[in-house]
DNA sequence: ACCTGAACACCGTTCAAGT
DNA sequence: ACCTGAACACCGTTCAAGT
């Protein structure tokens, strides 16, 4: 028994969400994909809803061990932002993908309670994190500004992995990523 | 006659994607909202992709024509910056509505091909704008610098408005665009 | 504990038929 | 020129029934 049903239909539908979005997810493409009738997926997750909440639960505590592994190795400011910024290119070279959060965030008005507020943790732990990181940069600086700027980072970076799927070009992201380094956002 | 059903068509399902996207606009909820029957609305536009194909030449053209009347006022730099992200401010405004293009471009996998060349031409009307108002301050600058800073510009925006949305509120956008603004990536 | 078939109300699309 | 009902293959969800 080395693969759990469970698991495989996690892992098939964070493919298919990144890719698709939640709406597109079908539980009986879902259900084909890994060999069971679509009614047994609901056994596994008994909504959609459910299904996309473990998703992105599971997505979010993924993204915080990583971060958090990203400041284990100590390393200078750029090597630091271009790490975090190659896992948004990650996303992308996966067959044009994006996102779990920032797909999900397009498509806002249909999601469920329980999967906006995984939406929001996810957001949460990446304007955290990027707080830290710029706090030891600017120890003088207030922390509403910090805040503020590590918002804008994040979302700078969304934006430029939204435009660069939507022109299916890998190197408009890098052009993106460049112009922002260029002009200081991420210092 | 004042309302032509085209039109009517039109609009409901121009609110619809800037609300739910493509996946999620359905043919049946807009019959009933105009008054007709589903049928019917595959006599104005064959297919789902050829409304919204329609849709999104409209929303380029419009833009188009909106960015030209920006710039026969003239004014200084910082407030013609700032009427343009009023534009992505108001459809957050406007029951947290996305940019139509921002929102296509998340399900870009779903898109019919009529449809991402509109979402291309959007883009592309942006940036050349952009590029316009960037050259006029930098006229020493090279071309594909200009270009570069132009979408970063771009993507930034739709990056805060795509998160903004994401935590439905508003002042995140405010607080996401003077970010940018202090760091120099709109000058 | 896990899976299934059948039913329900949805969906886009097609088409012959109406006016 | 514009609209319609009926059919088709899809969808998420429910539930009684199987093992």
């Amino acid at each position: 028994m080395t693969t759990d049903t469970r698991e495989s239909l996690m892992s098939a539908a964070r493919a298919a969400v990144q890719a698709h979005g939640y709406n597109a997810l079908s539980f009986r493409e879902l259900a084909k994909e890994i060999g069971i009738k679509s009614a047994s997926v609901h056994y596994h997750f008994p909504t959609k809803g459910d299904l996309a909440a473990a998703l992105a639960s599971r997505y979010a505590d993924d993204a915080s061990t990583f971060l958090e592994g990203l400041l284990a190795a100590p390393q200078d400011h750029r090597s630091l932002m271009s790490a975090y910024t190659a896992v948004f290119r990650a996303a992308l070279e996966d067959d044009n993908r994006m996102c779990l959060c920032g797909i999900l965030s397009a498509e806002y008005d249909d999601l469920p309670e329980q999967v906006r507020v995984e939406v929001d943790r996810f957001t949460a732990t990446n304007t955290r994190w990027l707080v830290r990181v710029l706090a030891a940069r600017h120890p003088k600086s207030a922390p509403k500004e910090l805040e503020g700027r590590a918002l804008a980072i994040f979302a700078s970076i969304e934006g430029a992995q939204l435009v660069a799927r939507g022109r299916r070009n890998i190197h408009s992201f890098d052009e993106i990523i460049q112009a922002y380094m260029a002009s200081g956002l991420f210092d």
